[in-house]
DNA sequence: AAAAAAC
């Protein structure tokens, strides 16, 4: 039985009071008792569409104006940019992102702008949308108190979109206490309403410094004096204790918790949450913590729950859930970054590609023609490689370098693919998808919608993103509009298969990007569940493609070729290892305390510039020591929520902000133009990940610097990696003030 | 251990 199965038995889930839509469960704030059962969503759906006139595409930036005359690789705008909701936001947030600092300052807009379907249909929100709140001066913002609200306002968003009819204002408020219910622990917070607003707004931000300086703590710097920490009670037990919450076994509730916890401001009792985590993920092992087995415990009983009900489905989507609480018994060592054999592969030489068309690969004329006008007059190698071999219907392994082209490689031919049989003459509403396209993050996911999605509609194929973090009811409109290829993330789209909204059952061409990675842990079982659900062949018979691409390609696919796949092709590309890039490497040995200095130092350059932190704590924390410092700087990683994410990418992308501090959520597949330097303010465990990080510079032949930032203790395991990473890079000591930084930062 | 991925 299929894990998505919608038969009874295999639900069981909402006959025990928990359902899946928040408004529908008691724990939700959104829970009304009268609307349990009710069609909330589609009641909106169906006034949102007439008063729209149905007239509005699924997906957020898309229009056919853009992106001429760039590399043929590259994604056009990204999305969030759509022209539709005019110019004057767009000017006013470029005007804030140029100040550095639109990060947290006014987060409810950026969602509102991207992804909000339609508010201006809606009277309570307009008014609230209207009030003077919008001002853009910060200290009149401040002093009315509107930042607060506006960022309360933007959490629940999302869930919100779904439910107009519903009391919106005061809303959050009224329900906040619930919630409080879970954070007990922490209880000797004064009332929410009497701290001071929230002011990530750096103006009245009382500097860094200070902040740690007067609580008699050591500067956060100082990361081994660390600040005695009895006067609360562990955050990360916190934690433990509560997932260990049967209530709460089901979902997640992190990121709530974080968010809300880094956007209070500073408080003279304990010292800032981001300094919190940071300080205490160094720290090696913590006496005062339950033992970790604690968590098994807890474990066990829901596994027996499952196991000999007979129910497969159950089973599997158990194993899912604790995904979010992930199991703690798999030893973690420093030394597990092997490196595995690459897989046999056929090569093509630059040589052998001279003078190919898209048309000598077998792309038609419509295809040959859209790919021209976005920047991609001939193939790449890599696309000359797989492109014959898709459109023959085989399974396909590439292995491409960072940047080298990847995403045409599988796009153009699955356009082409979906058009040998039927293809815009067979578009129907509610017609089922035929093709996927799976990313490990919703950033990546939306990129390759942004290249893929103009190749399909030139032949009339239409694509949608499925991610999450968003509302799903947009995505579910796609779907229900028709689509012919899905391009997403495993978490929604299992969700929306579970749902019963979307069907993968004739699709048969699925690709996976950044494919290693999916097979990693974590990744691997969910896109197993997915692509059983995808079709084994098609209505004339022939095989389903499953096609796998990576620039870091190697035997870690095995699983999935194994289940998957039968006889595939292997493409590489000669000559395109990390040797003969453009890029130039450097390993500074530096020590732990000056790090913060080189960073800056090396920040200050003209260009764009990525850092790479290890933990989303520490990205924000050095973020904010960016801005601090003076240099116009935002962060990227899984604490922030999906609208800060995407516009805080798009900062950067814009060249709104030219430093970008992100977790490895930016490591792979993300391509911002003309990123100058790398900085590893972390050196990455494992050579795939510094191959993917240093892959953000140096895009499409131009040159880039990467810098990894090490103590001396680390050297040896640095020279190993970059052994396994085929990389030289030279070791040089520096300390703060040295002109190599200068030099480096292109200044 | 961390990161990512659903509500």
């Amino acid at each position: 039985m299929s894990p998505y199965d919608k038969s009874a038995s295999a639900r069981p889930k909402s006959d025990r009071s928990a359902p899946k839509s928040g408004s529908k469960s008691p724990k939700h704030r959104g829970y009304r008792p009268e609307a349990e059962g009710a069609p909330v969503k589609k009641r909106w759906d169906a006034a949102d569409r007439d008063a729209r006139g149905n007239n509005r595409s699924g997906d957020a930036g898309r229009s056919d104006t853009r992106g001429a005359g760039r590399p043929n690789w590259e994604p056009r705008k990204p999305a969030g940019s759509n022209p539709r909701f005019g110019g004057n936001r767009e000017d006013r947030d470029a005007r804030n992102g140029a100040r550095g600092t639109d990060r947290y300052e006014r987060p409810a807009r950026g969602y509102d702008r991207d992804s909000r379907p339609a508010r201006d249909d809606r009277a309570p929100r307009d008014d609230r949308f209207d009030r003077p709140a919008r001002s853009i001066d910060r200290a009149d913002r401040a002093a009315r108190g509107y930042d607060r609200p506006a960022r309360s306002f933007d959490r629940d968003r999302p869930a919100r979109n779904d439910r107009a009819d519903r009391p919106a204002r005061g809303y959050d408020r009224d329900t906040r206490p619930a919630r409080g219910v879970d954070r007990d622990e922490r209880g000797n917070r004064p009332p929410r309403d009497d701290r001071p607003a929230r002011s990530y707004d750096r103006d009245d931000r009382a500097p860094r410094n200070d902040r740690f300086d007067g609580s008699s703590r050591p500067a956060r710097t100082d990361r081994d004096d660390r600040p005695a920490r009895s006067d609360r009670p562990a955050r990360s037990f916190d934690r433990d204790e509560r997932s260990s919450r049967p209530a709460r076994d089901d979902r997640p509730a992190r990121s709530y918790d974080r968010d809300e916890r880094s956007s209070r401001p500073a408080r003279d009792d304990r010292p800032a949450r981001s300094y919190d985590r940071d300080e205490r993920s160094s720290r090696p092992a913590r006496d005062d913590r339950p033992a970790r087995s604690f968590d098994r415990e807890d474990r066990a009983p829901r596994n027996d729950r499952f196991d000999g009900s007979g129910r497969a489905a159950r089973t599997d989507r158990d194993s899912r859930s604790s995904d979010y609480y992930p199991k703690r018994d798999t030893h973690f060592t420093p030394e597990d970054d092997v490196k595995l054999e690459k897989l046999q592969a056929e090569v093509i030489t630059a040589g052998e590609v001279a003078g190919k068309t898209w048309g000598d690969l077998g792309l038609g004329d419509n295809l040959t023609r859209q790919l021209i006008a976005m920047g991609a007059p001939s193939p790449f190698p890599i696309q000359a490689a797989t492109i014959p071999d898709v459109i023959a219907g085989k399974d396909v392994l590439g292995r491409g370098r960072t940047g080298s082209g990847k995403t045409i490689a599988f796009g153009a031919p699955l356009a082409e693919k979906l058009l040998e049989h039927g293809g815009a003459k067979d578009r129907k509403m509610g017609r089922k998808p035929r093709a996927l396209i799976l990313a490990p993050t919703r950033e990546l996911a939306m990129q390759i919608d942004n290249t893929v999605q103009p190749i399909a509609r030139s032949v009339g194929l239409f694509t949608t993103q499925i991610y999450g973090g968003v509302p799903q009811q947009r995505q579910v409109h796609s779907l229900q509009r028709g689509v012919d290829i899905v391009i997403g993330t495993p978490g929604r789209i299992e969700d929306l298969i579970e749902q019963g909204r979307l069907d993968l059952s004739e699709v048969t061409v699925t690709v996976l990007d950044e494919a290693d990675h999916m097979c990693d842990l974590g990744f691997l079982e969910p896109v197993q569940r997915i692509l059983r659900e995808t079709a084994t062949v098609t209505r004339h018979g022939a095989r389903a493609q499953k096609l796998l691409f990576s620039a870091t390609l190697d035997k870690g696919v095995a699983k999935l070729v194994d289940e998957f796949l039968t006889d595939p092709a292997v493409h590489e590309v000669a000559g395109e290892d990390q040797a003969s890039s453009t890029i130039d490497h450097r390993v500074l040995l530096i020590e732990q305390r000056d790090k913060s200095a080189i960073i800056e130092q090396l920040a200050q350059g003209k260009g764009k510039t990525l850092v790479f932190a290890r933990t989303r704590a520490f990205a924000e924390q050095l973020a904010d020591q960016l801005e601090d410092a003076g240099i116009a700087s935002t962060s990227l990683h899984g604490d922030l929520n999906q609208s800060r994410r995407t516009r805080n990418l798009q900062l950067l992308t814009s060249g709104r902000v030219n430093v970008l501090v992100a977790t490895d959520v930016a490591a792979r597949g993300i391509h911002v133009d003309d990123i100058e330097l790398v900085i590893q303010a972390d050196a990455p465990d494992e050579y795939k990940t510094y191959m993917h990080r240093s892959g953000r510079t140096g895009r499409a032949g131009k040159e880039g610097t990467v810098v990894t930032l090490i103590t001396r203790a680390r050297r040896r395991r640095m020279e190993e990696l970059l052994d396994r990473a085929e990389i030289k890079a030279k070791m040089v000591d520096v300390r703060p003030g040295d002109v190599l930084l200068d030099e480096l930062a292109g200044a």
